[in-house]
DNA sequence: TACCGCTTGTGAACGCGTGCACAAAGTCAG
DNA sequence: CTGACTTTGTGCACGCGTTCACAAGCGGTA
């Protein structure tokens, strides 16, 4: 078993336990030290990589009301950021600005794909057809973006056969065949919290790589397999602790407040 | 309208980037001037947030399992943190551990459902009832957690009244007079994403104080509305940025590679 | 009571990410 | 061609969060 790792993504910062070296900040910017080439693409921080897929939908967005260039202060005003920090993360995958322009919408919207790898189609595939597969299942909005889902799996002979978002779903027996054959690359799971460290171990088997993981439990994979998860339950909590702290203040400061309201 | 501000949460570590005047940076780094009585709940660190309400689950299942007393080591090792930072994360609370021995689960859990104010019931709308919407509705997971959802609400004619996990669909004309009945504090927006911020602006001038987005837009609030979101094809590109950076690293090193995929 | 082993709690160092501020580099008008 | 203006790209400093390492503290034992 890998060594318990943190699941990165999901909820707040969660930055991996320093992966290797890499990231150097050598004095003098050394040209070559063993890989080098496209050295570029690993330096880039997890926090850039999920800003850059939010430029990259402001940008398609911008592409089809007919924008040809975009400054750095327009587009970070669209993806809600400084626009320190979006120049920064566009610096991190080249330079492809002008100055006292911006930059080419279409540039920059194939240069993200690019970095992003979503040049390749990634298949998905989904297991736990309950209410929340089937939403998933039935979403459009992946298609669209180069992630087309591509296999569905359940454990409920009720289900298997059916067709659900356009496609049969499969018993989880024939994760590993389905899998191989359509070439799945990310795998969801959204089946109940005892069956999910079953099924990712499934999913790693049949070969796939990245996991989104929306069952509330901390998964093990090895360390070759990406696990981001997504905890609503999580979310809430937090949002929770702003109503409580802000309550705490407006205590404090004398505010009245109703039902954790702060009527001012 | 409120400064453009990072929607914190979601994905990645998302920093606001200072508010508007407020948050004064004082030569002297003093976290807190002027209350400093229960000051301590606003020093835990938003990400600290997220991983005590993870803390959270895992005690309460050990809990179920009979366990009195738990260690550092024991309950990071289920949490998937690192048990510095476990200690850590619990030290901004307080200190309720005995040295030698560990923590006792039932205080543990009081302490951290204080700081998280789950000690309240929050109920939560969700407004946008599709696919999502009716797997959000259906969840059993929320209420049990101290998060009943208590109104849902949808423009569609044909959905309004209809009963959706145990409540009936309301018009979205009817969010003030709801939200206020059922002292709605948390909303989930759930709708296609060009309604989404008329629907936002709609639950904050209903009071609603925090608000919970799965539509991929940046939502505008004010500054006293706490948002996060969830943005689902943002997870699934990140993970297609590592699965593009591991075939790079393979490519490097000379691995061989089939779609995508490292043959070793 | 004195000792020993175990675990907490935290001071301090480190590293990463953010934001500032400005030089570099381009455009455009004249 | 020159000079004014605009916007990028980034060096640098700062602050937050993570991690290490260890003193302090507690329970058990003789
Ligand atoms: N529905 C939500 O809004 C929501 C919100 C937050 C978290 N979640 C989490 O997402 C997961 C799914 O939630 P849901 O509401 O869709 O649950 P659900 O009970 O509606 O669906 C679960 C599905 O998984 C299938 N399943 C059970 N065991 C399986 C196995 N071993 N292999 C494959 N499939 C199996 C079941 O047949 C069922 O179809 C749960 O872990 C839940 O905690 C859901
Ligand atoms: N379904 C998913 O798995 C999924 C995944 C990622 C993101 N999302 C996002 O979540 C949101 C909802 O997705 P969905 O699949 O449930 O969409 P959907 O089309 O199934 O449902 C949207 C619902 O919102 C309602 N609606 C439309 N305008 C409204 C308004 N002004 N006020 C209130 N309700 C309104 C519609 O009547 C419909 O019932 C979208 O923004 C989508 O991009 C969904």
């Amino acid at each position: 078993m890998a060594a318990q790792r943190g699941q990165r993504g999901g909820v707040g910062g969660d930055t991996p336990p320093a992966p290797t070296a890499a990231e150097i900040t050598t004095p003098i910017p050394r040209v070559a030290d063993v890989p080098a080439a496209r050295e570029r693409a690993r330096a880039v921080p997890e926090a850039a990589v999920a800003r850059l897929a939010v430029y990259l939908r402001v940008l398609s967005a911008m592409q089809e009301q007919g924008a040809v260039t975009v400054s750095s202060e327009e587009l970070s005003a669209a993806a809600g950021v400084n626009s320190a920090k979006l120049r920064k993360d566009l610096s991190y995958i080249g330079s492809y600005g002008t100055r006292g322009v911006g930059y080419e919408v279409t540039v920059l919207i194939e240069e993200i794909e690019r970095i992003l790898g979503l040049t390749r189609k990634h298949s998905v595939a989904v297991v736990g057809i309950g209410n929340l597969g089937h939403a998933l299942a039935n979403y459009g909005g992946f298609p669209g973006r180069g992630f087309p889902v591509s296999a569905l799996f359940d454990v409920d002979p009720d289900l298997v056969g059916v067709p659900v978002g356009g496609i049969a779903v499969h018993h989880i027996d024939d994760i590993p065949r389905v899998c191989s054959e359509r070439e799945v690359s990310i795998g969801v799971i959204a089946t109940p919290p005892p069956a999910a460290q079953t099924v990712c171990d499934r999913l790693v088997e049949a070969g796939v790589q990245c996991i989104l993981n929306f069952a509330p439990v901390v998964l093990q994979v090895p360390d070759h397999v990406e696990v981001r998860k997504v905890d609503l339950a999580v979310e809430l909590q937090v949002l929770s602790f702003h109503v409580a702290r802000r309550a705490d203040d407006a205590a404090a400061t004398g505010g009245r407040q109703v039902n954790g309201m702060v009527v001012s």
